[in-house]
DNA sequence: TCCAATCAGTTAGGATGCTAACTATATGTC
DNA sequence: GACATATAGTTAGCATCCTAACTGATTGGA
């Protein structure tokens, strides 16, 4: 996360970019504006769910599962290569899921090594009933009493 | 953080819209092409920045103590306060910059709580030897090869 | 057939973040 | 002076993330 409340203003900026070379001025203070806002609407979205029982981890995780209506189940390394998140991180994630009902196993393929899994009806409930507000806030962006 | 690789379509969120109502289709997509974006580039810079033995966390303490050259030295609580850190995540992490030599404990105040940090050299060494490439990432975005 | 290489998933160990509750010092009101 | 309240920082306990190394199943070439 990147947690700079004030940002660098122009001229501190400017200071850097005497003294570095190849600093663009402008680029930079977006980039950094970028970054700090992405920060907060992040801390919302997960303060958001968290209070929902819900880790952005295992809310992007239901996501994937339920907006693909092509498939009826996914392995968790398919779900890894959308989420750019680690095997193991996935591994726990999933066991968490799995105990708090939100996702199952699916019938198991033929491969022995595969545990494909696929959303539950609470898990789908839970989505519908998070979603809305969900949305809200990505509208919101990162200040909430920005309109 | 947000580590969703492949967006939700447009016709995904046009979906999302007619189920949910009050969603604005495009405000949305660019909310979340933002945080990919966001989420990729902080990926990148820290990434950077651990290879160098430091955490984005230390990073940005050693800038802020290094930028404001009114002052000589900045108590943890006014750091937390630029920061939008927790106070126990802000002591710890300030256990391990003081470890590392990074920054020292300034004269102390006339506060017997309070314990003023500073930067010390080898701190402010390490800022301008990793300053040129934190800028030349952070100009070069989400992803290394886009220019 | 056999064995090396690959692939799915897990375990181990460590870093970083959080909230809640704590210690110790300072402040302010009676 | 004395006690309630506020402030600076730490400790405790927990969740989440990472990399590296592991187990077990599958694949493919000699």
């Amino acid at each position: 996360m990147f947690f700079l409340k004030d940002l660098p203003t122009r001229d501190m900026i400017e200071g850097y970019a005497r003294q570095y070379d190849h600093v663009d001025v402008s680029l930079t203070q977006s980039r950094l504006g970028m970054l700090r806002d992405a920060s907060l609407l992040i801390r919302r979205i997960e303060k958001y769910l968290s209070g929902h029982g819900l880790s952005q981890t295992q809310f992007l995780i239901l996501i994937i599962l339920h907006r693909d209506k092509t498939r009826d189940s996914h392995l968790a390394s398919e779900i890894a290569g959308k989420l750019d998140v680690s095997k193991p991180v996935l591994s726990t994630t999933i066991k968490t899921l799995l105990r708090n009902g939100l996702i199952a196993y699916a019938t198991a393929s033929t491969d022995g090594r595969a545990k494909p899994i696929r959303i539950t009806e609470k898990g789908a409930q839970t989505l519908d009933r998070l979603l809305p507000d969900y949305f809200h806030i990505l509208q919101q962006g990162p200040s909430p009493d920005a309109q």
